[in-house]
DNA sequence: TATTGTTATACTCTATAACTATA
DNA sequence: TATAGTTATAGAGTATAACAATA
């Protein structure tokens, strides 16, 4: 037989379907977990990098989340104009911008944060913890940089 | 309570990133297996829903897929340009198109299926094979209907 | 009146190029 | 010259709205 019968597979099969639309679903929860805070997880994305550092350029922000520096600048502008961080030349270097979270940025970071934490408790309710933990492991394992490739992080959060 | 020290966070321990990473390095990975064979991911996911089954209108490939049947007509021309699909009014509603896969359509998806097989297989690399089995499962359990009222566990697929 | 495919349009997101001010 | 931030612009991707043909 020259030709074998095609054989109809589920599209949902197919291990893209399952990680895009894992992905989808879980930016759909943390995004609306942290509507009520007046962001999204774009945005919590760069919290995250901020809290707990000694204030950095806008430059090392967008590197650390992988986009580009001309993207950031909208995303500092809204931040500023909140009053979640502030933005003040480098005396070291003044052609940088101190990125700092203030005293509320960061009272806000804290309620993102549990908000996240939920959204993301929600994604993996199906699972239990066992799975849960194996799951995250396999997913650091699957983005560990395999050695000798190139490799190109894009994107934010 | 003076508010307890900020802990400096991995951004890259978020699920939400965890996730989207994988997502963009499975991407990558697919769309440079593909590419030789004048592809993409998009486009696969078309073939695969098309393969093995009985015509389709537009419609309801852009909802299998969950995209808008918009979108449906520009990635349509091009697989007709091709010769991959052909595309023909429905003889039993002829606002509906029938597509269906050509010969060398049908030829094609079976080297795009191998491709991507083998992408799948260098993304799971880092994983036994175990891991990458309940790596699957934990994405399909993940994306089981969140509406299903009844919570009881369906044995997988 | 509703639905399929189509087209035109708008919107989102993000990157590239060019300008400024510093270094 | 080179770099950080800014601005304007362009491109990819996809959705919404309107229209023709058909039901």
């Amino acid at each position: 037989m020259p030709t074998p019968a095609p054989h109809a597979k589920e599209p949902h099969d197919a291990l893209g379907y399952l990680v895009k639309h894992a992905h989808l679903r879980l930016t759909a929860l943390t995004d609306a977990a942290l509507a009520p805070l007046d962001i999204d997880s774009k945005d919590f994305g760069v919290l995250r990098v901020l809290v707990g550092r000694a204030p950095m350029s806008q430059q090392a922000v967008a590197a650390k989340l992988g986009v580009d520096r001309t993207t950031m600048v909208a995303l500092i502008d809204g931040f500023e104009a909140k009053g979640i961080v502030t933005r003040k030349p480098d005396p070291a270097d003044r052609r940088r911008n101190a990125i700092e979270l203030t005293g509320p940025g960061l009272a806000l970071y804290r309620k993102a944060d549990a908000a996240y934490l939920a959204a993301e408790d929600e994604f993996l309710a199906p699972l239990d913890a066992t799975t849960a933990a194996l799951f995250r492991r396999a997913l650091r394992a699957v983005l560990a940089p395999p050695d000798g490739s190139d490799r190109r992080d894009r994107g934010a959060d």
